[in-house]
DNA sequence: ATGTTATTTAACTGGATGGTTTAATAGTGG
DNA sequence: CCACTATTAAACCATCCAGTTAAATAACAT
């Protein structure tokens, strides 16, 4: 058995299971409810072990509801799969804004300062 | 052939490439150098493969130096993987902070107010 | 040319993955 | 009990994946 970060990243690695997860964060949903739009690509118990496999990657977890069984998704999971990144973010974003500029003055054909203020993906802190 | 997320999800779901991942954060290293730590544990031609994975992910990129192959982090290559849960930065972290403050007032065994406003996890805007 | 170092390719293996179909389980409502 | 709905399990298949060993390629040094 892998290691549980490797799981999630595994888990990761579909575009199914992602466009599940993309889903469950709207909202819990059952079995069908999730399977419904997939269910002209592939059969019902595909879905099934689809669902088994971001469970058992800890990234869902399901209840029962009379018949149904609701899925919803463990943010603690997907936390930790994020943390990898999360980890070196700073170094990470560091070069990636020396990258941004570049690629801005670059593109803008002129050589500017080395550090672009403007970006997008820096996050405001709340 | 898998599209480029899944790619890269799936070279990141194997502690190895992981390890190797980390490794080049710290700066380019040839294959050999990257080889090192690994090879109690596999083969050469084991390290190559997985240098391949993480190649054709668009995770790391190779050049040449005489005989040697230097290997460095592909930088927007990692963005690109982390792009799919920062798409969800804004949801998802306010879940955790509630997931939090639950987790701590659970623990505590006392029943504060909603938001707990200490919290190593929150990342400070540089 | 020959050998040495660095890296990759080829061919193979065992085990995981992603899908299928058919059948089993479990709860709900007559 | 019986039928119906919702979900999973079993058995099977094709393909991919991570490793192996042995051989090939490439650049350099003598």
């Amino acid at each position: 058995m892998k290691d549980q970060l490797s799981q999630k990243f595994a888990a990761l690695a579909d575009p199914t299971r992602r466009a599940m997860i993309l889903r469950l964060f709207k909202g819990e949903a059952s079995v069908s409810e999730i399977a419904e739009p997939f269910l002209e690509q592939m059969s019902l118990p595909a879905v099934t072990k689809h669902l088994q496999v971001l469970e058992r990657a800890g990234l869902v977890v399901k209840t029962q509801d009379t018949q149904r069984r609701i899925c919803s998704l463990n943010l603690e999971g997907l936390k930790e799969a994020n943390e990898f990144m999360e980890q070196y973010r700073f170094m990470w974003e560091q070069s990636l804004d020396r990258l941004d500029s570049y690629l801005k003055s670059a593109n803008a054909k002129k050589q500017s300062s080395t550090r672009s203020p403007t970006n997008g993906r820096k996050k405001q802190s709340k």
